[in-house]
DNA sequence: CCTACCGATCGGTAGG
DNA sequence: CCTACCGATCGGTAGG
């Protein structure tokens, strides 16, 4: 028997996750521990471990969160635009305003995550790989609509843009996080419409 | 008195600072430990400490080796082409070459490093904010010569292009080590000439 | 979800 | 640069 409901446990562990996203997005995944955690959130450490079962599945449930984060601001505002151009440019409206906003305090979770484990073996390493590849493909399969709606020049190499444009996205985020220069954000904006070829 | 002359502290003093730079460039600058470096290095840990005094001052030194392989790798190969859009160029090639190598195990020391301190506190978030400062000065300034040796168009704006090219060697960084995606370095090169406006 | 506890490792010190 | 040691914290378990 469980002391507490089921109800009562979903929602301690949502705040558990909030505030695991909350420390990883400015400490790194590899900098959470259970201890600081169990600490900031008033309970004890076998409360956190008791619903996780272990650091790694905590790790996880924060990389799942700051995922759902991102797929709700990012991708859900440009999901109802029309396929193609229209829809790719209100993605990367979208994702910038995300990186500009309060979402993270420590800025961008999935550059973040991608540094903290481009090296390191392990799950969190398959699980990075697994959601960036994705959202490549999301951005792929936009493009390639615009070419064939002729909104983009025929001659555009779609890994070509995918590639500029994460890589704008994680220039951005530098500027913003470890600068704190707000005029990256038009600068991103004007990176956009060169790197589609629209000016 | 030293138990060892001075000539050979500075040896194995330099040993430290190699490992230390391998296994930051990996574990990030966060995860190096004294321990796990004096087993690493078949010595112990006092011995370690006592060349730094303390790990921030351990972090320090690796992070300054980084930048002495960084300039060493980047600028020095392009110090000498005539300023503006040449030694620009030659900055960009040796920069993505740097990347592309195997000078770090890990990656872009600076582009870890800037993702680990930008929402940090501390000596060590100064040291890079002021590292990568200098870094997009020395660009800057090439790209301001080119402007003035009308190698590039007039309404060039500098900071726009320092800003991409940050953005780009951070999205080449993660191609190259999350994805191993080897065609990333064709397609940063395409990069460079677009951000210039040289195709 | 709590208290009480485990062995391992952390950064660092004392003294030679 | 070593041995021996410090208190603090790590992830995690036992039992209620």
């Amino acid at each position: 028997m469980p002391r507490r409901s089921a109800a009562e446990a979903a929602v301690t562990r949502a705040s558990i996750v909030a505030r695991a996203v909350e420390v990883a997005s400015v400490d790194g995944l590899e900098g959470l521990t259970i201890g600081r955690l169990a600490d900031d959130l008033d309970m004890s450490k076998a409360g956190i471990v008791g619903q996780f079962g272990s650091k790694a599945n905590l790790q996880r449930a924060a990389l799942d969160e700051a995922s759902e984060i991102f797929r709700r601001e990012v991708w859900l505002p440009a999901a109802n635009e029309p396929p193609g151009l229209q829809r790719l440019l209100a993605i990367c409206d979208s994702w910038i305003r995300h990186l500009a906003g309060t979402a993270f305090p420590g800025g961008c979770f999935w550059t973040s995550a991608s540094i903290e484990y481009d090296a390191r073996g392990g799950p969190l390493h398959a699980q990075v790989q697994q959601g960036l590849r994705r959202w490549r493909g999301t951005l792929r399969r936009e493009v390639k609509t615009a070419i064939e709606n002729r909104e983009l020049p025929a001659d555009t190499d779609p890994d070509q843009v995918v590639f500029e444009l994460q890589g704008l996205v994680m220039g951005l985020n530098q500027a913003l996080q470890l600068f704190g220069d707000r005029r990256a954000v038009p600068r991103a904006r004007r990176a956009v419409r060169r790197i589609l070829e629209l000016e």
